[in-house]
DNA sequence: GACTCGTGGAA
DNA sequence: TTTCCAAGAGT
C-alpha cells in the first residue's frame, strides 16, 4: 500500500468520526442519501434531515411513490432543491429499472438523476465494497496540499490529475479509505488553519515543506455578487390564512412554496430575474406598482397595510433584498392561474416545503399572532392603511 | 468552460 | 459586518 493512504487509515481508525448516522450501516439507500444530502453541504447541517426523513421514507419504495411535496418538506431549509427532486427521480429509477436494487458498476449509477463520480463511487465503495476513488472537497484539499498542486483547481486539466492521483492513491479497503480522507480535510487539513502538527500526513506533505500550507488550494478569484430586489407579499383572509405560490419546477427554490413575489421592475418572478436591483423606498410609486402587479396576477382587492424593514438573503451567487408587504384581503378571489395558489393555515403552511427566508417569515407571523392573542383584551387599534 | 443552484458556520 | 466555502451535479 501506498505510504499515504497507510498512514491516512491508520490515523481514521484512531480519531476517525466513527459515530456519523450514515457510517453505522451499509445499506445502499441509507448511503445514497446521507452522499446526496452530503453535496455541498456540511456535516453538522445534514444531520437532523437525515434522520428525519429516513424516518418518513426509509426505502427506495417508499421515496420513489412519496408525493413530491412531501419530499420537498423533508428538504425544506436544506438547499439545493434539485437534489431533492433528483433524489426522487433516482429513487424512481431504482425501482422500476435495477428491480429496487442500487446498481453495482460506477457507469450504470453515475445515470441516475444527481449522482456523479464522486456520489457513485461513495456509494459503491461502502455498500458493496468496491474500489472507487472519490474526490470532494476534502480529497480535493488533501491531495492539493500534500502534492503541492498549485494548478488552479477548477481547470480541467488539474481536475483530471486529481482524479488519476485520487484512484492511484485509493487502496484495496477504499470504503475506509474514502471516509479517512474526508475526515482528515474535515478535521486537520481544513480550509483555513490547518492543523498541520496534528496532521498524520505530516511528514510527506510537500506543502507543509514548502511552507505554502495556508497559501493552497490557490484562492478563486471571487465575482462580485450582484443583487437582486424583490417584495413578497403577506396576505391575509378574513379567517387568517395566508397566501402562498408554488414556484416553477426549475429555478430558485424550485417547487417550493413562496410568498407571491413583486418588482417595480415587473416579471413574473422577480427573484429568478438577473439584474432585478429596483429601489425599496416606501414611496408612493413603489406602493402603486406593488398593488398593480398584484391586482393583475391574483385578481384581489388588497389593501396594503404595512412594509417591513428590508432583510437580506445571501445566495451563491447573489445577494436577494426583500421586504415584506402586509396586506389584507378585501374582495375578490384568486385568479386561474398557470402557478399554482393556494390560501393555508399557518401552522400547515409550515408543514409545507418552503425556502428558509419563507420559513423564517412565517414563524415570526405565527409568533405574533400567539402574544396578540394573550394580549387580545386590549382593543387592537385601528391599521393604518398606506 | 461557464453558469446555476441554498444555507449556515467560522473567522 | 462581510467574506468564504462546504461529502457536487446539471445544463
Amino acid at each position: 500500500m501506498i505510504p499515504l493512504a497507510e498512514m491516512l487509515l491508520d490515523w481514521y481508525a484512531r480519531h476517525g468520526r466513527h459515530d456519523l448516522p450514515w457510517r453505522q450501516t451499509r445499506d445502499s439507500y441509507r448511503l445514497w442519501l446521507a452522499e446526496i444530502m452530503l453535496q455541498q453541504t456540511q456535516v453538522d447541517s445534514v444531520k437532523p434531515y437525515y434522520g428525519r426523513f429516513l424516518e418518513v421514507l426509509p426505502n427506495w419504495q417508499a421515496l420513489a411513490e412519496a408525493p413530491l411535496d412531501q419530499v420537498l418538506a423533508l428538504w425544506s431549509g436544506l438547499g439545493y432543491y434539485a437534489r431533492a427532486r433528483n433524489a426522487q427521480r433516482a429513487a424512481q429509477e431504482v425501482v422500476t429499472r435495477h428491480a429496487g436494487h442500487f446498481p453495482d458498476t460506477l457507469d450504470a449509477a453515475i445515470t441516475l438523476p444527481g449522482v456523479g463520480r464522486s456520489t457513485a463511487a461513495a456509494v459503491l465503495a461502502s455498500a458493496f465494497g468496491q474500489k472507487h476513488a472519490i474526490l470532494d472537497a476534502n480529497a480535493r484539499r488533501v491531495l492539493i496540499r500534500s502534492h503541492a498542486i498549485d494548478a488552479d483547481p477548477r481547470a480541467t486539466a488539474t481536475q483530471h490529475r486529481l482524479w488519476s492521483l485520487a484512484s492511484a492513491l485509493t487502496p484495496h479497503d477504499a470504503h475506509s479509505y474514502n471516509q479517512a480522507i474526508q475526515d482528515l480535510g474535515a478535521m486537520i487539513c481544513t480550509p483555513r488553519q490547518p492543523r498541520c502538527r496534528a496532521c498524520p500526513l505530516a511528514g510527506l506533505c510537500m506543502a507543509r515543506a514548502q511552507g505554502r500550507s495556508h497559501d493552497l488550494p490557490v484562492a478563486r478569484v471571487k465575482a462580485a455578487k450582484p443583487e437582486r430586489c424583490v417584495c413578497f407579499l403577506l396576505a391575509r383572509d378574513a379567517d387568517g390564512r395566508v397566501l402562498l405560490e408554488k414556484r416553477p419546477e426549475t429555478g430558485i427554490w424550485g417547487g417550493l412554496w413562496c410568498l407571491p413575489e413583486a418588482a417595480p421592475g415587473g416579471g413574473e418572478h422577480p427573484v429568478l430575474c438577473p439584474d432585478a436591483a429596483y429601489p425599496l423606498q416606501d414611496t408612493s410609486v413603489l406602493r402603486q406598482s406593488l398593488r398593480a402587479v398584484w391586482a393583475r396576477r391574483l385578481a384581489l382587492h388588497l389593501e396594503l397595510t404595512m412594509l417591513e424593514e428590508e432583510q437580506r438573503h445571501a445566495f451563491t451567487h447573489f445577494q436577494l433584498r426583500f421586504r415584506c408587504v402586509h396586506a389584507r384581503v378585501l374582495g375578490g378571489a384568486v385568479a386561474d392561474s398557470a402557478v399554482p395558489l393556494r390560501w393555508h393555515d399557518p401552522a400547515e403552511a409550515l408543514a409545507q416545503g418552503l425556502p428558509t427566508p419563507m420559513r423564517r417569515i412565517l414563524e415570526r407571523m405565527v409568533k405574533a399572532a400567539d402574544s396578540s392573542r394573550v394580549t387580545r383584551l386590549i382593543p387592537r387599534r385601528r391599521v393604518r392603511v398606506i
